[in-house]
DNA sequence: ATTTTTTGTGCATACTAATGCAATTGTTGC
DNA sequence: GCAACAATTGCATTAGTATGCACAAAAAAT
């Protein structure tokens, strides 16, 4: 076990700076940077990392990085999402959640949301002080929660 | 041979409306549809579309549409809806659907569909770039994709 | 109309990717 | 330190996808 952080770091620079059209080659480019793994390891790192393998026009395929690569999995940031001045609280009903906060402050908070949150919201709805957050289907208010810490976890 | 243009056009649509881990999955979802194809040929015309396989946040596959910004490969009367200027995307969670749209054009947008949709959609609400669209019960998603394409097949 | 070319498809198969399992290594809490 | 647990990986295999080839159907050319 080397080291998968790093690992997972140098794959997405591959991906994002080359066309790599299949984990065999991804493989080889992998080795040439002293990261010597198995296609067996790489499949699950691709599957982390939320890498699609997506069609070309000339014919070959390319995986690619989902748009925003958000800071993946990092450890402990809690309710700093609540703690956002102009959020008020957060509540779920069905498959629905609703973000209050300071009046006048909704659409800006929806805008960040939308903007930073990659796969789990569909899209929101602001009104004055008021926000629908329309997650995506098989997506759980755990993620929803998460996905929010970690996107106001940092400045703004 | 039964028309090739016309599965394409039912494959995106079910990309669209629902999640498709496999492609086996999807062939079985074409026969209910009239569509008996092979293999082989679904992996062409995914191919053909430009179809992602993504990993989702459960741990499972999905296969993407690309986003809808170059003009598909040749249009007929399809798609009217997305190809409408102002129309990003159309998706689905649960029984809402979610419209993007360029910035500002929401309202508009949601009102055509208002109007215009008569017994499909319950209502809709814009905020700025997105419309949610709450469809009637019993209404299915392809029912509301094919009543958002032929509402926006013409003039507008 | 007949030939030629292009397109669409299935079949079989090669290729590629995902994963159950077990072994190994790293972590945590006594 | 040591037991208990969690994380990471390889191996082997299965699951899933892409494609060469051949043929049929349609379209275009003569």
């Amino acid at each position: 076990m080397k080291n998968k952080r790093n690992r997972l770091q140098i794959i997405s620079e591959i991906l994002r700076s080359s066309v790599v059209g299949s984990q065999e080659e991804l493989l080889k480019i992998l080795l040439d940077k002293q990261c010597d793994v198995t296609q067996a390891t790489l499949s699950r790192d691709l599957k982390l990392l939320k890498v699609a393998k997506t069609p070309l026009s000339n014919g070959a395929y390319k995986y690619i990085l989902p748009p925003v690569n958000k800071p993946l999995p990092t450890e402990g940031t809690y309710n700093t999402f609540l703690s956002h001045g102009a959020v008020k609280s957060i509540e779920f009903s069905g498959q629905l959640a609703v973000v209050k906060t300071k009046p006048g402050y909704a659409s800006a908070i929806a805008w960040d949301i939308d903007n930073k949150a990659n796969y789990e919201v569909l899209g929101t709805i602001a009104g004055d002080d008021t926000i629908l957050v329309i997650p995506r289907e098989g997506v759980s208010r755990e993620d929803i929660l998460e996905m929010l810490n970690i996107t106001f976890s940092e400045k703004d």
